[in-house]
DNA sequence: AATAATGTTGCAGTTTTTTGCAGTTTTACT
DNA sequence: AGTAAAACTGCAAAAAACTGCAACATTATT
């Protein structure tokens, strides 16, 4: 097996389930703990994980996925996207964070609807090209490869000057007593300006991330107004937050 | 077996198996490791695979096609852009125009060149990721649904601040009397600010263009530095340009 | 047809990369 | 604080890569 192979698999893992552990990749792969730890070391220096002691954690949730049927969670992110959909009118104004669920609510938007859509994923706005009646503003800066985003304060400087009706912000840790909290230092930034420069502030949340916490802060909870999970409002795993205040659909 | 068929052989192997080893390439087809290596050095400098120690990895390259088959007189284009290729040296900075003859451009940038690229195209944006060492400054605007650029005040303003070491310029009508014309009124406002912010500018044209006008005037001969077509340097249609003082490549 | 120019291949010698191991240090947890 | 797991360091062996070179093949040129 080569390196790079190696790398990958660790990578996938990664990615699938957010943690890995030194010694069980040296069983699974056959390799030393040693040599483990090497790529472990080589990935993090690369920015594609984050080592920690016994082995890794991931970075960048928005990792875009370029085959379809690997979105981790797809049948889920579709389902919170479906509901999300309900939320847009006719000539409104949106600010789409990147990831995969935004990804797959800006394959659902119908085809007759007028909006403008802010965004800084290239992923999502050549998903919105298909739509004729959005008008889609590019928000430009230097490009993340990993995640297919644009980064950096220009990003910042863009999105602090506009004002937008709704914000769909993916989510990657959402708790009741911590907040809204992110995986990427630089994309805390950007959405906490997101946050800033939107009337109505919508966390797509799968259900797998209530109640985790990330390691970057964002926002109260008192700062959104709406999540959308894949659960039923009712059930009982989202009863704090609507006690919270935070209306739940 | 014919050199050709030997890289077709491995090219092959790694569609199906996503990799490849040295070693056993050197079995199966009865050749020195060396000649595998010369081999996977050359296919991977032409970024057709991805050489790693040991062997080689298939490159992720089509992941955004414009459907390739129907890109016009591709065939040209490829000549074109290769030529182009031997103007890059490392640590330059790059503005690239949109158009198909510019994709293919960023398709044949080596693996290990060192670059900054400035572009308002979301394809060749999308190309250049995969390319580890080059810095890819995306421009943010409007975004044009058809040719899949962002337009705007933005961009103009974003291009007139930098100073790059190369414009690679595609064009759309180029004529001894007239220079260069464009058939978009947005588009032909940013190319004129892409030739004032660049050092040297790299006409790429295919020969089709050549001796033809269109309806917005961009720069005269005088301002473009070189002209990149298919055809042989000494053919007989691009004397013309060169008594006119202008490179041919 | 002969010859020159160019390209391809394998080999020997050297350098670099990868990997596992032993010994030591650091870290996490009771 | 004590303990065990994990991490780091230096080292050595093996594999792979690179370099220059010579032999051979192919193509172009006179």
């Amino acid at each position: 097996m080569l390196k790079e192979e190696r790398q990958n698999y660790i990578l996938d893992k990664v990615r699938e389930k957010n943690k890995v552990k030194s010694n069980e990749l040296a069983v699974e792969l056959n390799v030393s703990e040693d040599t483990i730890r090497r790529d472990l070391n080589q990935l993090s220096h690369n920015g594609l994980i984050l080592k920690v002691h016994g082995g890794a954690l991931a970075t960048h949730q928005n990792i875009y996925q370029f085959n379809e049927s690997s979105i981790f969670n797809r049948e889920n992110k579709i389902k919170v996207a479906k509901k999300a959909i309900s939320l847009l009118q006719d000539g409104q104004v949106i600010i789409m964070s990147g990831g995969t669920t935004n990804l797959e609510l800006s394959r659902l938007i119908p085809q007759d609807l007028k909006l403008t859509v802010y965004t800084y994923s290239l992923p999502i706005a050549m998903q919105l090209v298909e739509l004729p009646n959005v008008e889609i503003i590019l928000i430009g800066g230097k490009l993340h490869k990993k995640a297919l985003v644009t980064v950096g304060v220009n990003v910042i400087k863009i999105l602090s000057k506009i004002k937008a009706d709704i914000c769909f912000l993916g989510t990657s840790g959402i708790d009741v007593e911590e907040g809204i909290t992110e995986v990427g230092y630089e994309v805390s930034f950007v959405k906490r300006v997101m946050i800033a420069s939107s009337h109505n502030v919508v966390s797509l949340v799968t259900s797998d991330k209530l109640n985790t916490t990330q390691r970057y802060p964002i926002c109260d909870l008192s700062e959104i107004h709406k999540i959308v999970t894949d659960l039923d409002p009712g059930d009982p795993v989202l009863s704090p937050f609507i006690i919270k205040g935070v209306e739940v659909l």
